[in-house]
RNA sequence: GGCGACGUAGCCAAGAGGUAAGGCAGGGGUCUGCAAAACCCCUAUUCCCCGGUUCGAAUCCGGGCGUCGCCUCCA
């Protein structure tokens, strides 16, 4: 059974599906206005590793995260900056799927773009005002909180006066709480055709409209980080219930923020670790393994430090399985407890996971299965080969989740084309060390170290690594 | 002021009634021409403080102290 907290009942619960077998997900994502840092990096690998774990649990899952390519922060930035809305959005968005890329995120089913679905969202807002949930003023569209009778139970604000916000408005809305479904476009900024004039939605409407229409009247999973409880889903929900008449979603999972310092990351404190200026430093895999290590619950204080502890962490899962990818299935088992334990991580790892999704434990788990397995393997005979074959099958299925082994083949001697002067190469110089001609067998050290790979020399004999190409020292 | 989260070794971090996972750093060792890598072992009698409940508390309750987030655009 898999649990998981939900925030609205503030406990763990078993997930339910609304269609059996299948799991709808959806997750507020970026407004592109600026360039995405580590922040906004947690969210899309927490809900990748998700994703992954419900799928090897056997659910069918349906993935969608949104882009709110406009809003007021965007139409400021791209006045600011001379280029049209559109433009400037378009080039976050495109650096945001680069980024995801290299993060090896299994890109969501769908990005939907608020500027796509315009027709559905004034449909929607139309809705809410013909049920008299919303009104207009001045061209604008409010959305009256004193209709959702359960306003707040997401956030806990449940007193009007709660819901009020610190900052004097300046609108025309009948109540402070109340919030806008659509803003009437001033000259200059780019609108849409709707029954209230021209303008754009507001920041929460679009959600609920893109949510209805690409998974149906119900969401079983609703995601986002914490910073979005109040007020952005609290009034997600208050529309989609005024709409649908029924909860929007059943369960939503918050994760923490990414902090730097004591506080928090935020694209308006201009404290962004930007995702492109890390990489250059940093394999994303590091960053993702980083951001996997704690709960996804859990608030992150980042330093560029801790990056460094996970890619020496990393290069020992990256360097053991090097040296078991070779194994292939034996022929039979050894009986030995050694084997028992190994036989037993997968299901060990995956009640991890089934348990609100704790990748820190489960990475625990794999250090843990890889503590004594190589001097068993090192030993070689039957039990180091089974050894051998079920550590490359553990390893495996971390990945699934992980993501931290190399993609594709790895590069390793045999495996390249010039094998044959690569190995005859690393056997000159084991002649030269066997005839202490050791500043011959440095120099030949010098030529692997200047085309890219490390010698490192094992009991076994020389083996070849690739010379990591973000070495960063920090 | 209101709502919420958190405080565990030098650092990071799991654990949420049954006697402290894991990573990094550090120490010792094996291997080694050197270097690197790798491997093995060790490193919290104790979980911010003070009370309480319990046979038993890092875990539950009450009260402090401290930190962070939200209440305004935010992942």
């Amino acid at each position: 059974m898999i649990q998981v907290f939900n925030t609205l009942s503030r406990h763990k619960e078993p997930i339910r599906s609304q269609t059996e077998g299948v799991l709808t997900i959806y997750v507020c994502g970026v407004t592109p206005y600026d360039d995405a840092h580590i922040g906004h990096a947690r969210p899309a690998v927490v809900w990748d590793a998700i994703k992954r774990h419900l799928q090897r649990r056997g659910y069918a899952v349906w993935h969608v995260q949104n882009f709110t390519d406009v809003d007021d922060r965007l139409i400021e930035r791209s006045g600011d900056l001379g280029l049209s809305v559109g433009e400037l959005a378009q080039r976050h968005m495109t650096s945001y799927l680069s980024y995801m890329q290299q993060l090896r995120i299994d890109p969501p089913h769908a990005y939907p773009r608020v500027t796509d679905n315009m027709a559905g969202i004034v449909d929607y807002i139309a809705d809410l005002v013909a049920k008299g949930y919303a009104y207009e003023r001045a061209g604008d569209v409010y959305f009256r909180v004193s209709s959702s009778p359960g306003y707040g139970k997401l956030s806990g604000r449940t007193g009007a006066e709660q819901t009020v916000s610190r900052l004097e408005s300046r609108t025309a809305k009948d109540n402070v709480a109340d919030f806008a479904l659509w803003k009437a476009a001033r000259p200059g900024e780019p609108f849409w055709e709707s029954p209230w004039g021209v303008g754009r939605p507001g920041w929460h409407i679009e959600c609920s409209a893109i949510a209805e229409d690409m998974l149906g009247e119900h969401i079983d999973l609703h995601g986002g980080g914490i910073d979005l409880v109040f007020p952005h889903h609290e009034n997600e929900i208050a529309q989609t219930e005024a709409h649908l008449g029924r909860p929007v979603a059943t369960i939503f999972v918050h994760n923490g923020l990414v902090t730097l310092g004591d506080v928090k990351m935020s694209k308006s404190l201009g404290n962004g670790v930007s995702l492109g200026e890390l990489f250059e430093r940093w394999d994303p895999v590091v960053i993702r393994t980083y951001l996997l290590s704690a709960h996804y619950r859990s608030p992150l204080a980042f330093e560029e430090r801790r990056l460094g502890e996970w890619k020496t962490a990393l290069e020992r899962i990256q360097g053991l399985y090097r040296d078991v990818e070779r194994f292939e299935p034996p022929s039979g088992l050894p009986h030995d407890p050694a084997i028992v334990d190994l036989l037993n991580f997968e299901a060990e790892f995956l009640s991890l996971m089934d348990d609100d999704f704790n990748t820190a434990k489960a990475l625990a788990k794999v250090f843990e299965m890889m503590r004594s397995v190589r001097p068993l393997i090192d030993a070689g005979g039957a039990l180091g080969h089974a050894v051998g074959f079920l550590t490359r099958k553990n390893l495996t299925q971390a990945n699934e989740i992980f993501q931290f082994l190399p993609a594709g083949t790895p590069p390793t001697a045999s495996s390249e084309g010039s094998s044959g002067l690569l190995q005859g190469l690393l056997a000159v110089r084991e002649q030269a060390r066997a005839e202490h001609a050791f500043r011959w067998a440095d120099a030949i050290r010098d030529v692997f170290m200047a085309h890219g790979w490390k010698i490192e020399d094992t009991p076994a004999g020389p083996r070849l690594a690739p010379v990591e190409e973000h070495d960063a020292t920090v």
